[in-house]
DNA sequence: GCCGTTTTCGGCCCGACTGTTTTCAGTCG
């Protein structure tokens, strides 16, 4: 059984669990152990459960490693099967209207016998769920309501698509004379490849008029909540925002809290505790002593000395984490250790390859594509048309792909445009691993994206198999989206990662970043571990339009969270030395 | 269920908001 599997077994009885009414630690112990177990190899896995010293992983007891080995010595799970007979399997659906969680799921099902949305529907149009103790008319509203809305509004968004719908709330903010400072936080400023909600953070003194003004904003469809300190939103476009404001000395730590993620605030929250501490939104205090936290911060108000995340991390005796690496994933014994890598920024790129014309499926022509990457400032761009077995796609065959070639080096011998086009192709991968061109095709290319876009369904070993072969070919300069996945509407085609990453090592093939926001594939788990392995990659918008080439950001974005430097992507070298490198690749 | 420079038991991150209550439970992040 394979890691993936493991954990998300790990995690729904986590919330079977939780249904159940469990200890909220015992829960809390099965979500972390998921993410240890994804955190690990496969190998790594399959060796410690053979050695029996999976128990030695931290986050790992007795009790998990148990199970875990159960599960891949069986593929099954008795333990899991027993609970799940032990529950009527709508129940857990229920979770995902807003409002409606463990206790009040179970209430609805011993007392009323709800076991689906559909039932808990019926119900609250018959009034009988107002009627349940703890429950009442605004709650009944509530959960239809979120019934009827959980289509349209369950949904997350890419992360490129909620950053600009955010950058003008954010600007606004900032433009407020109340506001002495305003950030995103959340997902959103992680970078995470799919955002749930917008945060915004305010300091202000004078908090009532920068509310105002937010619950004022233009695309705000409907006001969900509204506090004191925090605000919530619903959208034109779905997405729900969220504002807090603070007094500006809490600010550093408001922004710290919002930023999250979860699992780097507990472990944030347990190393202060090391060193009697206590930390929340509001400040760093001391443990001990009466009062909560939050007295003693506002006890404290002013003293602090803490204004900015640098010092907060330092008074934990920690580097500057930046927000993308902030996930729980070892940046906090990274940052224990000593000064974080500088990750690769916007800047550093100086080209991109892998981009579509209107010769294949793409809406712009060669030169139009070319003047936008002249304006973006850049030294090269790489088109890479499909090849004619994408014939969905105006796939080129071998007389129009000379024919783009002989049109790219004209368009370079004009000089009309500053930036230098090399000419590829994305080329396909046929079933059977082999290219939709021949090598003597190929090598009059710069450089050759090979991708897969056709029979996904096959099982992870062929796939593997396939994908290996295509890139043993020694023309083959990258791999296209490693795994075909579309966030948000499909998974990938199943491959082993680690198998195809240690083949493109060994053959000096790099394996793309596609930047789509829809893709950005490989995933960034995969690359601190990739890149250390030796893997060098290309930030690729994969772009079929001018405005695509924007994608760019999302990809740099991705490989912030993957802990990539300017040296592990091909695309931040200068243009003589990209040069280089195709050059000898071709050799 | 996990963990230990408080080490085999007794903790486990912490607070805001809502709705149903009249002092708090449930949910959420």
């Amino acid at each position: 059984m394979k890691k993936a599997e493991i954990a998300a077994v790990l995690t729904d009885i986590a919330t079977l669990l939780e249904l159940k009414g469990e200890n909220p630690f015992k829960i809390r112990a099965y979500v972390s152990g998921a993410r240890v177990i994804e955190s690990l190899s496969e190998a790594e896995i399959a060796e410690r459960v053979a050695a029996e010293t999976l128990d030695e992983v931290k986050g790992i007891g007795d009790a998990l490693a148990q199970k875990v080995g159960e599960l891949v010595r069986t593929g099954k799970l008795e333990f899991y099967e027993k609970l799940k007979a032990s529950l009527p399997p709508g129940l857990v659906e229920l979770l995902e209207i807003p409002g409606v969680g463990p206790k009040k799921i179970k209430a609805l099902h011993e007392q009323l016998g709800i076991d689906s949305i559909a039932k808990l529907e019926e119900g609250c149009k018959a009034g009988k769920v107002a009627a349940l103790a703890g429950f009442g008319e605004k709650t009944q509203a509530k959960i239809l309501e979120g019934i009827a809305n959980r289509a349209a509004y369950g949904k997350r968004h890419v992360w490129l698509e909620a950053w600009r719908v955010a950058e003008p709330i954010l600007a606004g903010l900032r433009m407020l004379p109340q506001v002495e400072q305003a950030e995103h936080a959340g997902s959103l400023r992680r970078r995470l490849e799919t955002v749930g909600d917008l945060d915004f953070l305010v300091a202000s003194r004078d908090p009532q008029p920068v509310s105002e003004w937010f619950v004022k904003w233009p695309g705000v469809k409907e006001v969900t909540a509204r506090g004191e300190t925090k605000t919530s939103v619903r959208l034109e476009t779905g997405i729900q925002a969220d504002l807090r404001i603070v007094p500006p000395e809490q600010f550093v730590f408001a922004l710290h809290h919002f930023t999250g993620s979860k699992d780097h605030n507990v472990q944030m929250r347990g190393r202060a505790l090391q060193r009697g501490l206590s930390m929340s939104e509001w400040g760093l205090v001391p443990a001990e002593g009466e009062g909560t936290a939050k007295q003693k911060a506002e006890d404290r108000g002013r003293k602090t000395d803490i204004r900015t995340e640098e010092q907060l991390f330092r008074a934990l005796g920690l580097n500057f984490i930046p927000p993308e690496l902030r996930e729980g994933s070892g940046e906090i014994e990274a940052a224990e250790a000593g000064p974080l890598p500088r990750l690769l920024e916007e800047d550093d790129l100086r080209g991109v390859f892998h981009n579509h014309t209107t010769e294949s499926d793409g809406h712009n022509t060669l030169e139009e594509m070319t003047r936008t990457a002249q304006e973006l400032g850049w030294e090269y761009l790489g088109i890479a048309d499909h090849s004619k077995s994408s014939f969905q796609a105006r796939g080129l065959d071998e007389a129009r792909l000379a024919a783009e070639v002989a049109a790219i080096e004209k368009l370079n011998a004009s000089k009309k445009f500053t930036t230098h086009v090399f000419a590829g192709s994305e080329v396909d991968i046929l079933p059977d691993g082999r290219l939709d061109f021949a090598d003597d095709v190929l090598a009059t290319l710069d450089y050759v994206v090979v991708s897969v876009h056709s029979v996904f369904n096959r099982s992870r070993e062929e796939q593997t198999a396939r994908i290996i072969r295509a890139i043993e070919n020694p023309h083959v300069t990258m791999l296209g989206h490693l795994t075909g996945r579309i966030l948000l509407e499909r998974p990938g085609y199943d491959v082993d990662a680690e198998k195809i990453v240690d083949a493109a090592i060994a053959n000096g093939v790099i394996v793309e970043l596609n930047a789509s926001p829809w893709r950005l594939d490989m995933d960034w788990r995969l690359w601190r571990r990739a890149a250390e392995r030796g893997l060098l990659t290309s930030i690729n918008p994969d772009a079929h339009s001018t405005e695509q080439l924007q994608w760019f950001r999302a990809g740099v974005a991705a490989a912030r969270k993957g802990w990539l430097t300017k040296e592990h992507v091909l695309n931040t070298r200068p243009l003589a030395e990209v040069k280089k490198y195709l050059a000898a690749k071709k050799r």
